[in-house]
DNA sequence: AACCTATTTAGATACTTTTCTAAATAGCTG
DNA sequence: CAGCTATTTAGAAAAGTATCTAAATAGGTT
């Protein structure tokens, strides 16, 4: 199941770009928005399915809500890659 | 746009099933069909969507027709996925 | 407390994907 | 070629996802 929900999250460009954001460092949900197209209220739902996936993480500050990138959950993932013969670095 | 096709087309358990089951060996699409509890025509769309991504291949051979996974289209995930930080084999 | 700013939630609509049934195609085999 | 088997295609219905607007929440600030 969380490997339903991790392929499903990455399975949108919208929230591929958000987790390529939030690698180098954080960004609040309103710096986040300013990247699309979209209402903040889309994005704030694509935040909630990459929260929801374990992707990224929340963290409040004043009124801010800040977003972390958490790519471990990728692993699984990852060794479904590799279990399927796909060959590692290249 | 090649990412966007792969990524969707194993954002789905069918189709990953699908890929598990070949990466063995071939398998005729009723073959892969009787796995599931789904109509053929079911399982004949998933496998063209994963013919799409480029994810399987077909070959006929007498009035059958064999699907083979071809799991190379898979770096490009796996690229993006270490360009975000996951680290590799544990 | 009243207000302001940042963000989320609710509900509606539009779009996309999955599944089904029925019909079509494609290639053997007698 | 007529019939058979395997598979796909077309079109409709059902289910799921993305987006919007408007309203609600939540936490600072005065």
């Amino acid at each position: 199941m969380a490997m339903n929900t991790t392929l499903k999250a990455i399975a949108d460009p919208v929230r591929r770009k958000i987790l390529e954001l939030l690698k180098h460092q954080s960004y609040s949900a309103g710096e986040i928005a300013q990247q699309f197209d979209l209402r903040q209220a889309t994005v704030s739902y694509h935040l909630k399915l990459l929260k929801q996936a374990g992707l990224i993480s929340e963290r409040r500050e004043k009124n801010f809500i800040y977003y972390d990138l958490n790519a471990s959950v990728f692993e699984e993932v990852l060794r479904w890659l590799y279990s399927l013969g796909v060959k590692g670095d290249d």
